[in-house]
DNA sequence: TGTCAAATTAAAATTATTATCAACCCAAAA
DNA sequence: TTTTGGGTTGATAATAATTTTAATTTGACA
């Protein structure tokens, strides 16, 4: 965990950015939140527990400050906000998501599945891919095993 | 051309909606336009030439009541506008874009390429798809021409 | 023709994000 | 030590996209 906070560290100062106390606050709320999607709200709140006198600007400045390095990836799925999640260290590729339109649930794939897709793309496209994004929408495992034991509302109503 | 306006109208009154005159005037519009991604701002303005009496809100409410009914479809590239396309006829899949990080250049892939995918992600993560989006950042076969002929700002200077 | 729900408009409100700017911190220079 | 200057911060204003509101209009049908 601190090793992570360490590499970030010599990160911003390779560019001469400076990890002051804002930015590590930052940056540790989306170490301790690593499974979830936060929107820059969501940062701010959890950031804001830790250290009160933080401003949403700093924390908006900071996160364009991480996805600009890489650090972060800046993603959206659609809703209206844009959510942020620490890059997987080494990862060359950014991960896919299952976002469920039941419950609203994100779910991640580590997985790259894109290999073949990306080489038809290159080729016959002649696109030059330098990063991809991948979302599918459907209903997630935890909702279908909902359904199952209410099959419907309707069906419900027995006596 | 008015046999798929038509079958937009039968669309809308299956699910009691009308076929307003100013409706009809958004859908010509994106029919008009089918290549291109526009945002519902672009949707406004091109309406506003044919059918200058049309509000603003009225666009957004009619590309929103579109997308809810599956016509068109909703895309978001992260550049802070929604974008909107008309949905190919009888296409069970969202279709893929390629865009471009030189000129902003957004181009499209019909073929759908997840077949394989999708069967992996609904057996593996136990999920079941509805849809997908798919978008390849990268950069285009007309910019990889110009940086042929430009191969850096540096060469350039030779005596 | 009169009625009533649906649809429309302009304006106001809301939401997420960015810009502005004075104050601050800290290290290097004088 | 004092000064200087660049980067950073926090409060707040501004902006941009979109949504809601409230009043009005439209149009199908009794």
């Amino acid at each position: 965990m601190e090793s992570r906070i360490d590499r970030i560290k010599k990160h911003l100062h390779s560019q001469s950015y400076k990890l002051t106390p804002q930015r590590e606050a930052t940056v540790r709320v989306l170490l301790e939140n690593e499974e979830d999607h936060l929107s820059a709200e969501d940062v701010y709140l959890l950031v804001k527990e830790k250290s009160p006198e933080i401003g949403l600007a700093t924390v908006y400045r900071t996160l364009e400050l991480l996805a600009e390095l890489k650090i972060v990836d800046k993603i959206n799925f659609g809703d209206g906000v844009s959510r942020f999640d620490l890059r997987q260290e080494g990862a060359a590729h950014f991960h896919h998501h299952l976002v469920c339109i039941e419950c609203g649930a994100v779910d991640e794939i580590q997985e790259d599945l894109l290999g073949d897709v990306e080489k038809i793309v290159e080729n016959d496209w002649n696109f030059k891919i330098k990063d991809h994004r991948l979302t599918f929408h459907g209903i997630c495992y935890r909702c279908q095993k909902q359904e199952d034991k209410e099959p419907s509302e309707q069906a419900v109503n027995h006596s």
